[in-house]
DNA sequence: GTGCTATCATGAGACTACCTCAGGTTATCC
DNA sequence: GGATAACCTGAGGTAGTCTCATGATAGCAC
């Protein structure tokens, strides 16, 4: 659940080198939460006690050090896919699954960008994770789908740009908002099948 | 329509002064189209042939600029809004300008952030012409919901919560998108209201 | 413990962009 | 043809990104 580190496996690596990954990573997160997904990396760095290059040594790219930071989050995202999935009726799995998202997506100011640059783009270090969630989501669509309550016309893809539009939503709007769940009915209202048809 | 020097009537202005005025934001419009509303002011600068003080004497901040450049735009929604409202059914009316919304609202990337700070925030260049498209949109949403067609629950807010969504999806999402008319329709299906109730 | 070596850390510095301001220029008016 | 307010300039301070030559050291074998 917290830090694991990733490349454990490919070498031997030092107790130092796993000691300042940790650290810059648990930084980050407070970073990206404070300051959204363009906080300073210098500050990031200064804060967990390491030189830049130290910080560019174990996350080459922003984008790297982001992917890393959330990581835990899209994984439990998975695997609430799954829970909701095994426990709940369909449309309501749907629904418990696509709140978490909407919350977990808009963890931090920028999230939403970079996780949708990653489900669209292969050559970005969250492409694996997004395109795993994507599955996951897409099987709860479908059984929603199954059961005639989901409007059958529905892609998987349109259910993602439902989510992260709500998402960016929460991220940007009045601050009298309430985290998005409004804005989720809304949606949600409008993939259910109704009696006089979808329109 | 185009280029119309916002603060003549306040003093007499140089010849010059407005020349430049008007290069830098013809400038900067291209700019933004191309490279979004982080574009470099200093590459504007020097593609409008002035020195970067020059575009900082005419536009303080990114903000103004981007205020500037979208001007018109936002003037046009709004006599969009008059004249849908004065020639269509009120639910015909709504979408039309729904959707012209969205498309002028995604006119470059990083444009829906902007407004909708701005929509918010009174302290920024926007905000009046903000304002005055909420009050547009809200007395189309008002009609519709007066027709029974739109659940009576939504609020002007909400309504611009579910444009800005769509705005920033039709912005970022997968390359094979259709331009947020997707979007709308789903949108616009959890909007109308149904006989069983609006859930 | 000693030595070896791949791994790791460092931080100066090149680069880019933002924004300011003191000083110089010029359009406009009378 | 002055006077002057409006305007323009661009060097320079600030801040952030990212690289790379140099040096340090953890971990292993003996």
């Amino acid at each position: 659940m917290q830090d694991a580190a990733p490349y454990i496996a490919q070498r031997p690596r030092r107790a130092d080198g796993i000691r300042n990954y940790d650290a810059i990573l648990t930084t980050a997160r407070k970073a990206f939460e404070a300051a959204g997904a363009d906080a300073s990396l210098e500050d990031i760095a200064a804060q967990s006690g390491v030189a830049i290059g130290t910080l560019y040594r174990h996350f080459p790219t922003r984008a790297a050090l982001v992917e890393a930071a959330t990581r835990d989050g899209l994984a439990s995202l998975i695997s609430h896919a799954d829970q909701a999935a095994a426990t709940l009726p369909p449309l309501d799995a749907l629904r418990s699954w696509m709140s978490q998202a909407i919350q977990h997506f808009s963890t931090f100011r920028g999230l939403v960008g970079i996780l949708t640059r990653s489900m669209y783009d292969a050559g970005t270090p969250s492409h694996a994770a997004c395109a795993a969630m994507h599955d996951s989501g897409a099987r709860l669509l479908r059984s929603a789908q199954a059961t005639g309550k989901i409007r059958a016309d529905l892609t998987p893809d349109e259910l993602f740009d439902l989510l992260s539009g709500a998402a960016w939503v929460r991220e940007n709007s009045h601050p009298g908002s309430d985290g998005g769940a409004r804005f989720l009915e809304l949606v949600l209202t409008g993939a259910t099948t109704r009696p006089d048809g979808p329109t």
